[in-house]
DNA sequence: AAACTACTTGCATATTATTGCAAATAGATT
DNA sequence: AATCTATTTGCAATAATATGCAAGTAGTTT
């Protein structure tokens, strides 16, 4: 594998190994109501960080391509991508 | 998921996280002949670090339970405990 | 038991990541 | 067009990680 390779791979591993980040996704993941919609505000008050932190964490996850956001009004509106998740499911095998 | 479970989850990606660890890994994971001792020096010299880098690096990596070390007359030999690889093998897709 | 080899650990330094606040932006509503 | 709501971004402070060297440890060989 090469450098840039190797480095792209460490970087998704290294946006998944922040608990707050972490936290946000299984939140958005486990959530029963899949049509619920998850906003800043909502993910700041549940994780206890300010919303600016939040928002950081989300593109975070959003740039490697595990999420999703979509312009709703004012709110951004974010949501799995399942299909790129799964790659990281097995490793938390029956929390999902 | 509880803080514990989360903080488990996302030092685990933290390891994965380093290129370097990454590089060392994928050295052991990769290597053809799979009868081969990978130790100490070898690696060093493989990623260019300091041969202190890699003992820590090895460290975390066993650490996770992703690697076994074996102490072989002054040396001590890691190989891929494969049982718990196969968790993030799929990341890699066709990389193994 | 001295010398040798390979690895580990302590420490100081450098680099990178995370945070909250404040200010800026984007779009909606009046 | 002024205000309101939600999000993003700049910035400075703080915290966490990674690194190399040097010193220490464990086990081997002479």
């Amino acid at each position: 594998m090469h450098k840039a390779e190797i480095e792209s791979y460490s970087n998704f591993f290294k946006v998944l190994s922040n608990p707050i980040r972490l936290k946000i996704l299984l939140h958005i993941a486990q959530c029963k109501d899949s049509c619920h919609k998850h906003n800043i505000s909502e993910l700041s008050k549940d994780c206890d960080v300010d919303f600016s932190v939040v928002s950081r964490h989300l593109k975070a996850l959003k740039d490697i391509g595990i999420l999703d956001a979509e312009k709703n009004k004012n709110d951004v509106i974010y949501s799995l991508k399942r299909s790129e998740i799964n790659k990281v499911l097995g490793i938390f095998s029956d929390k999902f």
